[in-house]
DNA sequence: TTGTAGGCGTTATCAA
DNA sequence: TTGATAACGCCTACAA
């Protein structure tokens, strides 16, 4: 039986009113009285029971984060070092982390989110991988949930949010490709509405452009941002009359599969193909060959979003309701060619 | 407003208990009063609250998971795997995971245990990393709060877990590298009271043993399971007079340190000198060379070990309360040698 | 400065 | 088969 305010208060001889403003730092008790609380508290162990605090409060110290996926990802070194960020920064703060996951924009998720909202599991969101008019937005907008994002989708609504500017990012990558030799660019892109995919694609559209490099569509192939989906691209690829000489991927992930697919052929990266991802994540460096890709700071995004989070929660003023980060490229083996001459 | 078990009481012209009832599956309801009350409810949108339930009840419907680490590891494979395994089969179930993250062995540790038990926060504990004698198990054990563990710690008491034949897997190991014409063997392990790093010790040991090789203290180094100390751990091997030819991991984690280092120095992988893990994670596959590892099905273990935890909370009977699994030795470049001749 | 008391939304006991 | 009603443990007007 754990011990509760009841307990506390008998033992001290006050009332339970008192122990529980005691405790929760009100001014208006003794000095002395507020001591004693607090001690007896601390000896006999007591710590308030969540539920009733809740029931009462109405407020449930939690906010959640959804992974939107149809197979755990968790794995998956983006979400990784996502989820390092949100548990990490929660530590920091007076309210717990729920985790679960969804396939995207299926009823299922529809109904976690909802069930979560109208049973007061969680106080408020963290939202990444958003799509075109993503529902989930207009959805805890309406509901009045407080929430922040990764990427920036739903431009009518306003909250708080963290971009990427994945289309200069691609722009510039781009441009390393093409001094570096490269004449004939793939891409290996996600889900068509995925918001990250869409600005990556356009920047490495604009990249062509810029480098004087023709776009060619059948170059231009569809993934999930998965490894094994940047493995199947390059199988395709193979059959192709005409293949391309680099390829550049919409996350490390799908590179990571690339990479494995090429390794299999007998081709070597960046020597005979060059491969690039995105996002910059820790195993991109152990790969075969180390992995040319635009770093972001994934696990600081992660923490910042938590950190809006809590200032939205609490109706505090927000420095910035809007974040923009530029990527970094680093430019590893799988980009370099050693040319003759 | 979320609607509450009243609005669909009034709504309907019944009781809230009858609506509690209907909807809790009890048999003391009219089939046609249960539909109407189960499709009204649905139609509003309820959903109990949580924290309302919570109290009444007395359980949380949660379980918990402390990341036994002094910083987040999410990013580590091993532990990304075993969040995947935890969280995919958690949703098959009808309680939440709660996680965090706690130093192993200190006050902070204690204090967030403490809290959870006695705050109600969880109904049970996922463990893992046990240490020699490990305090969790006898605090837990105490407090009468179900859990089940990976690794197998404190003897005397008894507790639901899985545990894996770590030295029966590196006795084979040793063999392999010893056959495959490795003979002066350095081991990198981690923390001196962890299980596994025991057990894969002694493994070590034996496998030499049973080789016919001798065991050098002075190669055998201490780590904490990350990368960066068997990156360090190679530096400081560079140094010896004598060095050796090959390097044995605790986990696959310090060898991507090990290879990371090597490739520094220009020292092939596998020719040079070979490298091993253990824990057959995912990334291994990906490495320059590829790792030989042990193989150890993490993922499904964290599965299994929320399944017993299940039952553990429902009092049901376990079909065993101890299972032992044998790691699976994955031969790969990282060991293998070109001999001469 | 402290105590009394009502209620947060549910579930469970008992009576009708 | 259904309906009052009393908790669960805590917080907070309001009264003393």
């Amino acid at each position: 039986m754990p011990v509760t305010i009841r307990d506390v208060a008998q033992k001290l001889g006050l009332s339970i009113a008192t122990v529980s403003r005691a405790l929760d730092g009100y001014p208006d008790i003794a000095l002395e009285t507020r001591q004693r609380v607090q001690q007896t508290a601390r000896e006999m162990g007591y710590t308030p029971n969540r539920a009733a605090r809740q029931l009462r409060r109405k407020k449930a110290d939690a906010i959640g984060y959804i992974l939107p996926s149809d197979t755990p990802r968790f794995a998956d070194p983006y979400y990784a070092e996502f989820l390092v960020g949100l548990s990490d920064e929660t530590t920091h703060h007076p309210f717990d982390l729920l985790i679960s996951i969804a396939s995207p924009g299926n009823e299922a998720e529809q109904r976690i989110y909802e069930n979560w909202v109208q049973s007061r599991k969680v106080d408020g969101f963290v939202l990444n991988r958003l799509r075109r008019n993503d529902w989930r937005i207009q959805f805890l907008s309406k509901q009045g949930i407080p929430f922040t994002a990764f990427e920036h989708a739903n431009e009518a609504l306003d909250y708080p949010h963290i971009m990427v500017d994945n289309t200069g990012g691609m722009v510039e990558l781009v441009q390393h490709l093409a001094s570096a030799g490269y004449r004939r660019l793939a891409y290996i892109g996600g889900p068509e509405d995925l918001i990250l995919h869409l600005e990556r694609l356009e920047g490495f559209r604009r990249g062509l452009e810029t480098a004087g490099l023709s776009f060619d569509l059948s170059l231009c192939l569809a993934g999930d941002l998965t490894s094994d989906s940047g493995y199947q691209a390059v199988k395709r690829i193979h059959w192709l009359t005409n293949p391309p000489d680099a390829i550049v991927c919409v996350n490390d992930e799908t590179a990571l599969g690339v990479l494995h697919a090429l390794h299999e052929m007998g081709l070597k990266a960046g020597q005979d193909v060059g491969v690039a991802g995105f996002d910059g994540v820790q195993a991109s460096r152990h790969t075969d060959p180390p992995l040319t890709t635009l770093d972001i700071p994934v696990p600081e995004i992660a923490r910042r979003l938590v950190r809006m989070l809590a200032l939205e929660m609490t109706h505090q003023p927000q420095a910035e309701r809007q974040i923009i980060i530029q990527p970094r490229l680093l430019v590893r083996e799988s980009t370099r060619r050693n040319l003759p001459g």
